[in-house]
DNA sequence: TTAAAATTGATAAAGACATTCAAAATCTTT
DNA sequence: AAAGATTTTGAATGTCTTTATCAATTTTAA
């Protein structure tokens, strides 16, 4: 069994939470897309193994699946969460082209050494961030022109 | 008259749109505000000016706003979306408390730097971003223990 | 002043997400 | 393994924010 499923096996049953099929599938298809996933996209691919199941259930699971560190939710401004995997991925930020709204994951350490230190100059104690990078990407620049 | 508002309405002059009463008041009030407002309580802070101001315009004008440069949407993540003055405003960024949701606004020229490369190695030209950092301000971390 | 065009406000609509609740599934105890 | 307690589910409904519609009004250019 991989290392996520197992993790989030582990929080369902520290928090006394059931075991449901509806659970482990959800998982599954979350953790096989590997990619940004909104809600309503993820439940249109659940539904092809078990057309079955609620939406509702889908949110629901996505919410858990955040609180037990598998999933991490991002916001690309565009009025639909999404989520991607977050257990085992290297933290990232995005790199959002505004104009045809694709996205590149980057990633500085020296960034977020200094955004620590920043929280930590005003007394904070750092438990995240989110950070969205927009532009035009190389793609649409030369199109443009 | 101020520079903000003079900015706003050459906005309007330069986008051949109508200098209405409506438009006026709202900059007004949420320039005087000086702090995030969500479009609700704009909305409100409005009204005691004239209660005929209706709620669609506010969420217009606010859109305006934005594109005219006077204005700068924010998002904490709690599903509202917020606007804080830009104009003539240094460029910030947020700290957020996770707990009393409290906001600190914070600045690092040197990760505006490195965002900024970041963004050109990747080929892309930045022409915006957002940072929200998330953490326990002293205060709450105070009340915790 | 008048005509063309944009704007307004009330209302309805859209869209994402949350809640409700009876039925069903899971877990615990025996 | 049966029963009882508890949680979860799915369908429907509700809520909340934001947008669209449209007749009436206001602004602006001629």
């Amino acid at each position: 069994m991989q290392e996520a499923r197992k993790q989030f096996f582990q929080f369902l049953a520290r928090k006394k939470l059931k075991f449901t099929s509806q659970r482990g599938l959800i998982f599954d298809v979350f953790w096989h897309i590997k990619d940004h996933v909104s809600p309503e996209e993820l439940y249109n691919a659940v539904k092809q193994n078990d057309p079955r199941v609620g939406q509702a259930t889908v949110y629901r699971t996505l919410k858990l699946l955040c609180e037990s560190g598998i999933a991490r939710e991002v916001n690309f401004g565009d009025g639909v969460a999404r989520f991607e995997p977050a257990f085992g991925q290297s933290h990232h930020d995005h790199l959002i082209c505004t104009n045809c709204h694709r996205s590149v994951e980057v990633m500085d350490p020296k960034i977020e050494k200094l955004q620590e230190k920043l929280a930590r100059d005003h007394g904070f104690t750092l438990t995240g961030h989110k950070l969205y990078l927009f532009g035009i990407c190389p793609h649409c620049r030369e199109k443009a022109r």
